[in-house]
DNA sequence: TGAGGCCGTTAAGGGTCCATAAAATCAGCC
DNA sequence: GGCTGATTTTATGGACCCTTAACGGCCTCA
């Protein structure tokens, strides 16, 4: 299917010359001229990627990268000026996946368009000894064998699978699989826990998960 | 075998310079005066691609070709007057392919034209183990026999057909398919999916959509 | 070695979410 | 204007999952 390109960018000169090239590369491209529009039609044509440029007339551009993380986890590309590469860090961090420093080739836009498309195609792959995680499809599978985990199980999984190895409070687990909401002297985490090393014994999983005692728990490194 | 284009077209003058121009280059042309004429013509005639005028005296564009591609992803230029042009966004969701704005020089529109159809000519195939899908042709076929889904059903499977084996949430087929525009409490997408399945179902075709508990729906890759 | 905490395990209750059928509404077509 | 098929709503039953709570084992420190 063809995929989609949102291009927000005040400029009409760049925005020629970018829309003719991706369309030369087979994408369809959806143009809009300010963070608004641009917003609106995030909302209305989900498109597969979003070029962005910083100096919109009516946002910032980070903020217009914000917003559209809020609800959706499309790829994102930011045009800047050279002057303002600095802010490259706050950039990624407002959910850039990549940038580019004006003037660029068109060409070097349209590959890394490509590149990020193809991260998007695949779907991001956690892989620790012979876990497998694949959070965009759900699935889960030890030495190839897939693991049936139920929906907190695999959130579960999937945020101690953040930093193989780092230790985690029950504290800090509340506060990111159940957003903070359980009783003091709860011991749901506890049950999970047990519950997904039984399914993982099964595939000789074995002690995947390291329990330390009066703290909390963590993955196994390989 | 010589292509057909339908031409949706109240004036008389650019109707006449248009269809010249096009037969010159070797189609046939089927002219319309206005929007019902053209929807009927298209049924009856099945165009390999539809020009089709935004000011019709009947209709808005936009609705035409919103019904157009109910039963038919015919590509579809839609001619404009420079002052519509911001409604370009709006058009292209309705589903036209590529727009110009008047005036224009009818060689450039046959060159668009000939691009679309070239686009069409290739007839994009979307396979996923014994599932195809052709979204110009908007046929499914399991195992090499046809599955005769509804115009819902049929986006739909194409919507999850986009990345195979990833989870959409509700929310994310609701915006796609349905435009966002549904209730909150609503189960259609589980109803569809449901139907899906049983036609599915009878061609063997068990278990190509996965339901993920508590997140949404997926298609399973091979 | 014994007490106290901490963790592992289990099973049952209650609740949420989903599948399905059937009824109701809508839209296109003659 | 009625007919047909598509779409949506409603209702019900069932599967699955989360949580709680109780108990037993193990570790640790006195």
């Amino acid at each position: 299917m063809e995929q989609r390109i949102l291009l927000i960018e005040d400029n009409p000169d760049i925005t020629r010359v970018v829309q003719y090239e991706l369309e030369q590369a087979g994408y369809r491209v959806i143009t809009a001229p300010d963070g608004i529009t641009g917003l609106t039609s995030a909302r209305e044509n989900t498109p597969d990627l979003v070029i962005l440029d910083l100096g919109l007339p009516d946002f910032d551009g980070a903020e217009v990268a914000r917003r559209l993380r809020k609800t959706s986890s499309v790829p994102i590309i930011i045009l800047t000026a050279m002057d303002a590469i600095d802010r490259k860090v706050n950039l990624l961090e407002a959910g850039a996946d990549d940038y580019m420093t004006k003037p660029f080739h068109p060409e070097e836009l349209v590959a890394r368009v490509k590149v990020q498309l193809r991260h998007q195609q695949h779907g991001e792959v956690i892989t620790i000894g012979a876990l497998e995680i694949h959070p965009q499809k759900r699935l889960c599978s030890y030495n190839g064998h897939e693991v049936r985990l139920s929906p907190k199980e695999f959130d579960l999984l999937t945020f101690l699978a953040r930093q193989p190895g780092r230790v985690y409070s029950r504290q800090e687990i509340e506060r990111e699989v159940w957003n903070g909401e359980l009783p003091s002297n709860s011991n749901v985490v506890d049950v999970h826990m047990a519950n997904m090393r039984a399914k993982l014994r099964d595939l000789d999983g074995y002690g995947v998960i390291r329990t330390v005692r009066g703290i909390g728990y963590a993955l196994k490194t390989p």
